[in-house]
DNA sequence: ACTGTTGGTCAACGCTTGTTGGCAACATAG
DNA sequence: CTATGTTGCCAACAAGCGTTGACCAACAGT
């Protein structure tokens, strides 16, 4: 029995099918993302893919779980934080195809949807509540950023509209920055 | 033969055919509303559905045509425009759910990725030629007034993330009004 | 009263989907 | 060398899907 967890026998083959889920989940979204293609993507049978992660909603849980890396951000100046986070998450959408999946599947279907909540609950929420400068005010202002970010994204990863894919990375900092720290520490308006 | 272009006898039913039609793509997306469960909610059988559409797309296409009635914001003052846009949009989503069919399966296909698009191209970018200072910049200005819109739509309709849903609509005018307005009028960063 | 058109139902088609269980090949432990 | 667990493929299942065509009922025009 190779029942080492490090250095499993299969485990080419189980990175190779998060690879393609991965993909698949980006480009088409839950319902289109079938277990059949991504299994083809990955040059296995489709019956791995059930082995392996039992059923297809265990294999999205796996494929996209994901790590935004935010508390990095919580030590910088508190003044220049809008632009750093608007460049931190351009790398991380640039960087892989998680969160174009994330986005994909959060609108279309609850499990998703859920699954998004939770990130927004469990690692930007912690973030803003070091930054913002009034507690009551975190959920508010974090939900303001959520949409920005989440927004840029939609048009720019998921719809494509030609004018927001367009856009150069120094443009989307010099206009966003100041939105993102606006929301983030600027008093009530 | 009952010709006459308004008042056919079937009309009522076809009204309920999209009615039901924008509640199920608004609540479960372009591959989960089936025919199926839309003609069931109208009260008919599916085949009415093929034979009044033609096919699932015709009825999707037909379902989700959309007028947001922008050019009323054309005659604005131009300083206080952002705010405007805010309130006419926070409108149009809580007004009906065409929208927010739109976007999830705006999320989930590349038709429905395409029709936003076109919206955009048809309905945002002339409008927001007349706000903007300069012509050049149009494009990329509205990419970015879309991004924030749609980014609010998606996080507090479609998503449902608490803090988004609780924002009154005071504080997203107030919030995003001047966002929308630096946008669309501040010169260039 | 007859006839053609329209509104609507029913049952079925072909297809794809997620999912399952059996079976062969292989590697490793004893 | 044998026994055991792992990896993988294959074929099949039931369910649900969009879609189709045959059929009936009500109506309108003459």
């Amino acid at each position: 029995m190779t029942d080492n967890p490090r250095g499993r026998r299969s485990d080419a083959t189980r990175t190779a099918i998060l690879e393609a889920a991965r993909e698949r989940f980006a480009a088409d979204g839950y319902d289109r993302a079938t277990i059949r293609a991504i299994a083809r993507d990955a040059d296995i049978d489709p019956s791995m893919v059930m082995r392996y992660y039992g059923n297809k909603e265990g294999l999205f849980a796996a494929a996209v779980a994901v790590d935004l890396g935010l508390p990095g951000l919580s030590g910088l100046p508190r003044d220049t934080v809008g632009p750093a986070v608007a460049e931190h998450f351009l790398d991380l959408w640039e960087g892989n195809e998680v969160l174009t999946a994330l986005v994909r599947v959060g609108a279309a279907s609850q499990a998703g949807a859920e699954r998004i909540q939770g990130i927004f609950r469990e690692q930007l929420l912690p973030v803003a509540r070091r930054i913002c400068p009034d507690p009551e005010q975190v959920p508010a202002r974090a939900a303001l950023v959520a949409s920005q970010l989440l927004g840029l994204a939609l048009t720019r990863y998921v719809l494509r509209i030609p004018p927001a894919v367009d856009l150069t990375r120094e443009e989307i900092v010099a206009w966003l920055g100041p939105t993102l720290q606006r929301y983030l520490t600027a008093p009530n308006p």
